[in-house]
DNA sequence: AACAGTCGCGCG
DNA sequence: AAAGCGCGCGACTGTT
């Protein structure tokens, strides 16, 4: 049963702010109600008691406009419809032609901007979203609730005439399940510890400097960096003033980058010049990362992103084209490890830190149907799985360094360098894995489109794509058309992969929320919830007594995801899990 | 002064 | 150790 809700279009300034309900049942009739804002949750919480024993689908123009507000007065859901997700994987499966599928959208949904202060409020009041209060200018009038009714019946129309109907509505429902699971991570926020981070802080870069000002162990180093390369007031934060600079003095490096000044240092032809080159590269590398540190996760982000010691991770679901999750502000998907520290469980509490093991490769056996590779991703590491086999078979693929670099140049297109010569050596052991990548990257240097297993479809190249390639009237043309080719195909190639193991994610969470909120621990709810999400990683945070009880929740789930995609196929989706009471302890 | 492009680095 | 894929962000830089 879907219930679709939408505020009501204001006309007076002053009238309280009314709230449409319409019920959805398939050839039934549908019923109307109206409530104000006010009412909305009490209502959710009714309906939802009364029908413990069917899915309710709350259906709204996108989760991130609603669901916010009904969290904060306490009320939560099982299961959702996102209209503006699911819009724009039917939008883009539309535009793949052997997928025949018809989809016109019956409204444009706009997924709204984020207040202007976009800072969480440090103590957000109930009934008092600051969603709700910014007026919406640049889009005044949001869809109605008849009018997304209209939408949900076009989407639902489309997935039944879709190629695969039953994967596109796993993936319909996994998508709205992930903007669930998103918006109750940004409410709940994860423990961290403000003093634990503050005194990293001032032990690596000093005292918290004034504005616009260097912190004192960076102004150190910029010292030290200046008079060694013997270039008064060098400004490091600038490449183009460092790497002129460096070349002033001598070095032999076209860029300032990490790998190449640590391979300029390799490259010292005795000790002796070793040293000297270490001497000028150490301080400019620690420089580096001091620099990073003090930008990207200093003071100031402290100022923006933690409040009551709690960061709010600020998702974005599906963003990528593939499927996985963006972050938007905050940069909740970036956390170095170094600043893991500060990731602190509360008296009582415990993280549960699970990282899935070699998702993709996992994904391309189980795609592919591949058995060898299959036998390959048997147990936790399938990287030692691939060695075995290659030492029995007498292949060079028989270290697991070796077998880790050509699975991922065989996922990701690689053409040189070590990866590139061992991929004959894969396709011996695992033909039908490299076909199945290869099928994929050929698809897409011809321009064509791919899909997930559930039905997420890449996007087409745009038309100077196709002029470049059209237009190959020079050498030089041909040239550019080629490498243009080659790079589209390497990403349709690793599309397939990347983007069902995010499909395989967002079952695997969805699957842990429904366990965390359906289970029970002595006759009492779990107090556990999801709190992070990073591409193959969750963490949990929730009592200690819970911890047993939600590991066996996360690994089982993690072979219930592999089962909702898959069906039964001889692929194991093994999950590590640390429970700690500080991530930078986890791995 | 505002904007887009590039660099470099953080994460998977 | 990068390479081969997918991202976001902050700072600098050149252009308008």
């Amino acid at each position: 049963m879907y219930i679709v809700i939408a505020p009501r279009p204001a006309h007076g300034t002053n009238a309280p702010e009314q709230w449409d309900a319409i019920t959805y049942v398939p050839g039934g009739q549908g019923t109307e109600r109206s409530f104000t804002r006010e009412q909305l949750p009490e209502f959710i919480k009714l309906v939802m008691s009364k029908n413990r024993s069917q899915i309710i689908r709350w259906t709204w123009d996108h989760t991130k406009n609603v669901y916010p507000m009904l969290l904060d007065a306490g009320v939560s859901v099982a299961s959702c419809h996102d209209l503006f997700l699911v819009q724009r994987i039917l939008r883009t499966a539309a535009t793949r032609a052997q997928n025949k599928l018809s989809y016109t959208p019956q409204v444009v949904l706009a997924a709204s901007e984020e207040p202007a202060g976009h800072l969480l409020p440090s103590a957000p009041a109930p009934g008092q979203d600051s969603l709700f209060e910014t007026p919406d200018e640049n889009n005044d009038q949001s869809p109605t609730a008849r009018e997304l009714m209209d939408e949900l019946h076009a989407q639902l129309q489309a997935i039944a005439s879709a190629p695969a109907p039953g994967r596109l509505s796993l993936l319909a429902a996994a998508e709205s399940q992930g903007a669930l699971i998103a918006a109750e991570m940004k409410h709940w926020g994860m423990p961290w510890n403000k003093s634990v981070h503050e005194s990293m802080l001032a032990q690596k870069l000093g005292p918290r400097p004034a504005a616009y000002e260097r912190p004192y162990e960076l102004q150190k180093l910029a010292a030290v960096i200046s008079q060694r390369l013997g270039a008064p007031n060098l400004n490091p934060d600038s490449p183009a003033h460092l790497l002129k600079a460096m070349q002033n003095a001598g070095m032999r490096v076209g860029s300032t980058r990490k790998w190449e000044l640590l391979s300029w240092v390799e490259q010292a032809p005795h000790q002796e010049e070793r040293y000297r080159r270490e001497e000028i590269v150490t301080p400019i590398l620690e420089y580096k990362k001091l620099y990073r540190l003090f930008t990207a996760n200093g003071w100031a982000w402290l100022d923006a992103w933690v409040h009551n010691d709690r960061f709010y991770p600020a998702y974005e679901v599906g963003t990528a084209a593939t499927g996985r999750w963006g972050a938007h502000g905050g940069g909740a998907m970036q956390i170095p490890k170094d600043v893991r520290h500060a990731v602190q469980a509360e008296d009582g509490m415990r993280l549960i830190v699970a990282d899935a093991a070699q998702v993709e490769p996992r994904i391309l056996a189980a795609m592919s149907g591949d058995r060898a590779l299959a036998i390959a991703a048997r147990g936790t590491d399938l990287y030692a799985g691939i060695a075995e086999i290659g030492e029995r078979t007498g292949s060079p693929l028989a270290s697991r360094s070796a077998a880790k670099i050509v699975m991922l140049g065989a996922m990701y297109g690689a053409t040189t360098g070590d990866s590139g010569k061992l991929l004959p050596h894969f396709r011996k052991l695992f033909p039908q894995a490299m076909q199945f990548t290869e099928d994929a990257a050929a698809i897409g240097e011809r321009g064509g489109q791919v899909i997930t297993h559930l039905g997420r479809t890449s996007p087409a190249p745009d038309t100077a794509w196709f002029e470049t390639q059209r237009d190959v009237f020079t050498a030089e043309a041909e040239r550019r058309a080629k490498t243009l080719a080659r790079s589209q195909g390497r990403f349709t190639r690793n599309f397939v992969v990347q983007g069902t193991a995010a499909e395989w994610a967002l079952c695997w969470m969805g699957q842990i929320r429904k366990r965390l909120r359906s289970e029970k621990l002595f006759g009492f709810p779990l107090k556990t919830h999801l709190v992070y999400f990073l591409h193959d990683e969750v963490m949990l945070y929730g009592p200690e007594r819970e911890t047993k009880l939600c590991e066996r929740i996360v690994k089982e789930s993690a072979e219930t995801a592999a089962r909702m995609l898959f069906g039964e196929i001889p692929v194991d989706f093994p999950v590590s899990i640390v429970v700690t009471d500080n991530y930078a302890k986890a791995k």
